[in-house]
RNA sequence: GGCGGGUUGGCGGAGAGGUUACGCAGCGGAUUGCAAAUCCGUGAAGACCGGUUCGAUUCCGGUACCCGCCUCCA
């Protein structure tokens, strides 16, 4: 029995049974950065969001039946804008920038796509789909630019609920006068000496920002594939360009079956702007301190159709549940997730309720344990039963993302904390006899101020590293 | 002006037309030298106004407020 995926389809405004097009195999387009700086934690939140659904994918249909494509967007006006800037190669920025999204996205623990296509590379296929539109009668060159023509296309501006003439009563619209329709989109613009540009039909150029996307998908997953995804920003314009174009100039008249889009991230109950202050890149994060992983789980608590605030308060409650998490899996092998995680996400990515199931599943372990450990008589459960409950809880994290072993080891104090340790068991032992706790508190003071949980028991004392821990504010032992 | 999203208990955040979501924090108790952790128990909600219904936080309409897009910032 196949799990069936139900998602939002922004294009119909309805969930529906995901029904692959090729029976057993998925194929995804998402929406990739365009590289001229680090990403920002808003740009992070759709990788996140599709990282986890083609983790849910591959579990459903196999790691080898889902192909994801996501884009670098190499070829923009704000790279030539930082070439300018910089005197630095285009190349060396993009490549920089590439480098960049690489290491902060992997440390949010999103898998590579199995297709990463950079625009510059597929001018050829551009170039070709544009003349295909001109043959068509749905683009015209005009000035040195090639415009799609929107009125040749009767369901221009169906995926975002909008009609050409009411956009152009809002009087947002370009004024170009080599535009026949104001809301005309380019697909091929000039360049001149100092800009990068590649040889056309229509002279020296470079490519509109949407026909790109239209370009690789196409090359890489087909005319028709399941699933597009990106930023509900990007509804309109970029994804309803994209539709009008592929559909314009593929022969089947199709593009893609689902749209998803994710909501917008806020800081601190605010959009994030330079001006306020309150904008962050991925790397200022894991500069501050946040863990990859934390960031993840703060971003999967929020159901992606929602839109999402990030607080530091946020982030610290998911840093002490992913501890708790932690201390439960320690030494585990992954099982199979268990069908909680996977239903909940296969209704329409609910992260939330798979959080809640974890949570849940920590609960019971933890229960079990403890009566285990108490020697509680009549139990209808053994330890291996619990440590089963522990292999199932560790992969269903992991479906999610979350308590991989390679985003691991933040949650570790990264000293011995043995000397401490002994210590206080020590001071401790001492207290016993002489009922003179001073010198233990205050040693336990100490530790606590460093950021340590001082748990002691019959069984012993143990040093835990909370959030705040500070290697440098551990007491010196004499 | 046009289009779209949101408003749930102290905070975060789901599902479901009628039965405790859940997490964090709080409160009472057990335990502890004191704590922590753990365990037991517990209070607390559905922006506002109408409508449909035997019954709505859940459906419909309106109001208020917030947010996003329409300006190649996801």
């Amino acid at each position: 029995m196949t799990t069936t995926i139900r998602l939002h389809n922004t294009r119909t405004r309805q969930t529906e049974d995901l029904v692959p097009l090729i029976p057993g195999k998925v194929r995804m387009y998402v929406c990739g950065p365009t590289v001229y700086d680090r990403a920002h934690i808003g740009n992070a939140r759709p990788v996140v969001v599709f990282d986890t659904l083609f983790r849910l994918l591959r579990h459903v249909y196999g790691a080898g039946n889902v192909t994801y494509v996501r884009n670098f967007t190499d070829v923009d006006d704000k790279i030539n804008a930082k070439a300018a800037q910089t005197g630095r190669p285009i190349r060396d920025i993009t490549d920089e920038t590439i480098g960049w999204y690489h290491a902060d996205m992997d440390a949010l623990g999103a898998l590579r796509p199995t297709h990463e296509p950079r625009a510059t590379e597929y001018i050829g296929a551009m170039i070709a789909m544009i003349s295909d539109l001109i043959d068509r009668g749905h683009a015209y060159a005009a000035e040195g630019h090639v415009l799609f023509d929107v009125r040749s296309y009767a369901e221009y501006g169906k995926l975002s609920g909008r009609s050409v003439d009411d956009m152009i009563a809002g009087a947002r619209v370009e004024v170009a006068p080599y535009k026949r329709d104001p809301m005309d989109f380019v697909l091929w613009k000039p360049s001149d000496a100092t800009l990068p540009g590649w040889d056309s039909p229509w002279g020296r150029g470079r490519p509109g920002w949407h026909i790109e996307c239209s370009a690789m998908s196409k090359a890489l997953l087909g005319e028709t594939f399941d699933i597009h995804g990106g930023g509900i920003d990007l509804q309109f314009p970029h994804h309803e360009n994209e539709i009008a174009q592929s559909c314009c100039a593929n022969h089947s008249g199709q593009f893609a079956n689902i749209w998803m889009h994710n909501e917008m991230l806020q800081v601190e109950g605010k959009k994030m702007s330079k001006s306020l202050g309150n904008f962050f890149t991925v790397r200022d994060l894991l500069d501050q301190g946040y863990p990859g992983e934390v960031i993840r789980f703060v971003y999967l608590q929020t159901h992606y159709a929602k839109p999402m605030d990030w607080t530091h308060d946020k982030a610290m409650q998911a840093d002490a549940t992913l501890r708790k998490w932690r201390a439960l899996v320690a030494g585990v092998e992954a099982g199979k997730a268990h069908d909680h995680i996977v239903n909940a996400l296969a209704d329409n990515l609910n992260t939330s309720l798979a959080t809640y199931w974890l949570h849940h599943m920590a609960a019971e372990i933890q229960d079990k344990q403890t009566d285990l450990d108490r020697g509680v008589s009549g139990l209808s459960y053994d330890s291996e039963y619990v440590a089963e409950l522990r292999r199932t809880f560790l992969a269903s994290a992991q479906l999610l993302g979350l308590l991989l072993p390679e985003l691991g080891g933040w949650d570790e104090a990264g000293v011995d904390l043995a000397p401490w340790v002994n210590r206080l068991a020590g001071l401790r032992a001492e207290a016993m006899e002489t009922k003179d706790f001073a010198p233990v508190d205050a040693l336990k003071s100490a530790l606590t101020t460093a950021g340590l949980e001082v748990r002691m028991s019959k069984a012993g004392v143990e040093l835990l590293p909370g959030p705040g821990f500070d290697v440098g504010k551990l007491p010196v032992l004499e």
